[in-house]
DNA sequence: TATTGTTATACTCTATAACTATA
DNA sequence: TATAGTTATAGAGTATAACAATA
């Protein structure tokens, strides 16, 4: 088996992944600021795009961040009606937190914006290499995104969206 | 078939990359505090290790921080006698960072204990998976870190570029 | 009692401005 | 004058603790 070439010492993906994700946030913020996003916005819309509704601290655990901090950013995204607040009516203390139609709008208006700065930031990539990445990351998060499945919302599924 | 997609909309690298990159960040954390080291300091010294010696402007650019942060960040690896500052004899004004024998051992711990957290932040993919993804990285970083080229170092030249 | 969301707050990270020493 | 490094500091990002409503 090629096994063992992966306990090598050599071969570690997290700072390669800290360094580009890095350099591809601070560019994205100067693209994504005409629309009144920041790249962490778009992170939260992606997932609530790709998961449906969850409540706040499902939607914590899958951003990997605090859940007292996603009250602010959905206080930001509540007041540009990207995204919608509504209590679960199997538990009154959950909000289910959804994306709007202007939301799923904006998202798609920001993931265009930002492809200039994919090509820039990805360059070194032929464009099928930049489509594999695209994949794998996707794999790789749709392994660590499994955060939402903790709540599957309410049976009733009223779910009206404005 | 293939081609095409990649002016499409819906595949943006981006958030995926913010969304992985951070859960590898916030992981790695606890793992390589008992070496005393943090994400950044392993990025730092993994950029050291594999360009060389570079001033500390360089080391700036390179990782996408200010400069002025670059001080803190080297103040604590020397601290720890992981890099080492000299004098430029070309030009009194750069220092020239370099990694110490210390350091590249400290940095191959790191690694070491850094695998067991790639392994379930990338849990979702194939070792074989793994290993493109980590030489896709490898290239499109290599695309951005472009930036060591500016100094090549003292005893060679004039290497006024820019 | 435990959990969801909220507020207040302290700690860390990052960028801006001013200073020095070299060029 | 311009550039490399340093310091001081203000702003944004993030985590910890206490509280109200609900289970």
């Amino acid at each position: 088996m090629p096994a063992a070439s992966l306990d090598s010492s050599e071969h570690r993906s997290g700072p390669l992944l800290d360094h580009l994700a890095r350099r591809m946030r601070l560019r994205s913020e100067s693209v994504l600021s005409p629309l009144g996003l920041r790249p962490r916005h778009l992170v939260a819309l992606t997932v609530l795009r790709d998961g449906g509704g969850t409540s706040q601290q499902a939607l914590a655990r899958t951003l990997a961040m605090d859940g007292t901090n996603i009250v602010g950013l959905l206080n930001d995204l509540e007041s540009m009606q990207l995204v919608q607040r509504r209590r679960s009516a199997a538990d009154r203390r959950r909000h289910v937190v959804e994306l709007t139609d202007d939301g799923a709008k904006r998202l798609s208006e920001a993931e265009c914006a930002i492809a200039a700065v994919e090509n820039e930031v990805l360059g070194a990539l032929e464009p099928d290499d930049r489509e594999k990445l695209y994949l794998l990351l996707r794999q790789a998060a749709s392994g660590t995104t499994v955060a939402c499945e903790a709540v599957i919302l309410e049976d009733t599924s009223p779910v009206d969206g404005r």
